[in-house]
RNA sequence: GUGGCUAUAGUGUAGUGGUAACACAAGACUCUGUGGAAGUCUUAUCACGGGUUCGAAUCCCGUUAGCCACCCCA
């Protein structure tokens, strides 16, 4: 196991335990212990110790910076594309997503979280965001607005999973939906939001695409597939062979070796298109090829949820990985995939992702008869939803810097209590002179403050005390040589703009 | 949901049967108006529960959590 991998483990010890007590579980059977008897037990109090929920974690100030960059760059370029922004609540009526996502996905079959409110209404919490911006646009009534209707969001979504690295319980997308429009320069622009997103980003990937045609196509395809794979079936693997029958499509995801090699001489959706289906397609590669989109055609992508059609895409990470160096056995252990700490940048050889679908950091598609099903209209659409841990991950993974937050440059240092209570005004008033200044009012002694100002690397500490308070002066104290200057307070703030 | 591995101060680690060590971080003090130095102290009954043993961080079982793979997906 990997340092990296540890660190996360531990972290999740953060909490001190007081002595000699604890865990939930005990208090559970104390609370049983009053129930069934009928003589009261006296226990000694267990202290209840809060721990946040299985998958579900806290963003702490460290990681703020990465979210920070990633939103704000989504966001801008979101709007640069004419998506605008829209937010819907996080609790639904659990059967839109039983009649959008649909009934036979693992997504809504087993992992919703899905309860009966106050009010005896079955909700659940919304495992992704696509029936939410349908429900929306139907709801309010956008079609008779101009189309196609751009919408972009951000937020949390829930899933009961078994957390693993890259998946959680809460996690986050950032999600674009254009509703309205079935031209495949529709399907071309919001895969070249993600060619350009992931520049922005500074993330290297590869941008996967196939095209599961019309209802009529698959419906084609679906049986020469199961032609194909039924004289094989005892090759398949179970899970497979289960899927022959309810999925079948989805056999081509599968990572099992046996079932990858009949994969490889599997029929093509690609040849079961129909005219119109194919000639979109086409169409939209070439709106991609104008656009100079790099793109992988990948006839085995298929997605999860029920309601994709024609075009569907995944965005991959193009990882850097070592190729065997037999001498050094710790770069052998990396090349299993049980490190994935980056390697120096000279031994690193680029590797393109070897299995699709894995840690995708993105994947969208269109979906022509969701808003039809759900409304009676017919309404073209497609969307596309990027896993905003998964992309932080990645940026830590391939070493990305973020452009640092506006760091302080100037340190505000009281002594005593009259400076002190002064210090809470003059740093407003310096706020809106546009200085961010550091600040520890709560520690007394100056020693404390100047070691704090020193640790954040400020250029400039002011220096106001019970001296300075009478003279109606401060002390400016230049960090990297020490000098000090006393300066009027009428002055201060235009000696900080020469100096800053 | 299935399988495997792991669990020691805030962090990173040492300690493989004889009652916890080191580094860094944080806080306090030496020093109640001057930082980048030093020293001292503080911060863990070793995830939780049970078992084996004279004795358990160490061995065994269970629980929980984390990680990895499957599954699923972003």
């Amino acid at each position: 196991m990997t340092k990296k991998k540890n660190k996360n483990n531990k972290k999740k010890h953060l909490i001190k335990r007081p002595k000699k007590i604890q865990v939930r579980r005990e208090n559970k059977i104390n609370n049983n212990q009053f129930q069934d008897n009928a003589a009261p037990v006296i226990v000694q109090h267990k202290k209840y110790l809060p721990k946040s929920l299985r998958g579900m974690e806290d963003i702490l100030p460290e990681e703020g910076k990465y979210w920070d960059f990633v939103l704000q760059k989504a966001q801008d370029l979101a709007e640069d594309y004419g998506f605008k922004k829209i937010e819907t609540p996080v609790l639904e009526e659990r059967v839109l997503f039983e009649k959008s996502t649909g009934m036979t996905t693992e997504v809504v079959e087993k992992q919703m979280y899905q309860f009966t409110d106050r009010g005896q209404n079955q909700v659940a919490l919304r495992p992704e965001f696509t029936p939410s911006m349908v429900r929306a646009y139907i709801e309010h009534g956008m079609f008779s607005l101009s189309q196609p209707i751009k919408l972009f969001c951000f937020g949390p979504l829930f899933r009961y999973e078994r957390p693993q690295s890259g998946r959680l319980r809460q996690f986050h997308q950032i999600n674009l939906e254009v509703l309205g429009s079935d031209k495949p320069v529709s399907d071309a622009q919001v895969i070249l939001f993600c060619k350009t997103f992931f520049e922005v980003l500074g993330i290297k990937v590869s941008i996967q695409i196939n095209s599961l045609g019309c209802s009529e196509c698959r419906k084609v395809y679906r049986s020469k597939l199961i032609n194909y794979f039924k004289s094989k079936r005892n090759r398949l693997c179970p899970d497979c062979q289960k899927r022959l029958i309810r999925n079948p499509l989805r056999i081509l995801d599968c990572k099992q070796e046996g079932c990858k090699d009949l994969i490889t001489d599997a029929p093509q959706i690609v040849d079961s298109l129909c005219e119109n289906c194919h000639s979109h397609f086409v169409k939209v590669l070439e709106c991609l090829d104008e656009a100079e989109v790099a793109y992988e055609l990948n006839p085995f992508l298929v997605r999860g949820l029920d309601y994709y059609t024609r075009t569907v895409f995944e965005i991959l990470p193009i990882r850097t990985e070592v190729v065997a160096i037999k001498k050094d056995s710790k770069l052998e252990e990396k090349k299993e995939g049980e490190n994935k700490e980056p390697l120096p940048a000279d031994k690193q050889v680029e590797v393109a992702p070897v299995i699709p679908s894995m840690s995708a950091l993105g994947g969208g598609g269109r979906y022509d008869n969701l808003v039809g099903e759900l409304s009676g209209r017919e309404t073209p659409a497609l969307g596309v939803a990027f896993g905003v841990e998964r992309i932080i991950e990645e940026l830590k993974y391939q070493n990305i810097r973020i452009s640092k937050e506006r760091a302080p440059k100037i340190f505000l240092a009281q002594l005593g209590e009259l400076a002190m209570r002064r210090s809470l005004k003059l740093l407003e008033d310096l706020r809106k002179e546009g200085f961010r200044v550091a600040e520890n009012l709560a520690k007394d002694s100056l020693r404390a403050q100047l070691e704090m100002a020193n640790k954040i690397g400020v250029k400039l500490t002011l220096i106001l005390g019970q001296q300075e308070m009478s003279d109606k002066t401060i002390i400016f104290r230049d960090m990297s040589s020490g000098n000090q200057e006393t300066i009027d307070q009428e002055k201060m703030i235009k000696e900080l703009r020469k100096r800053i």
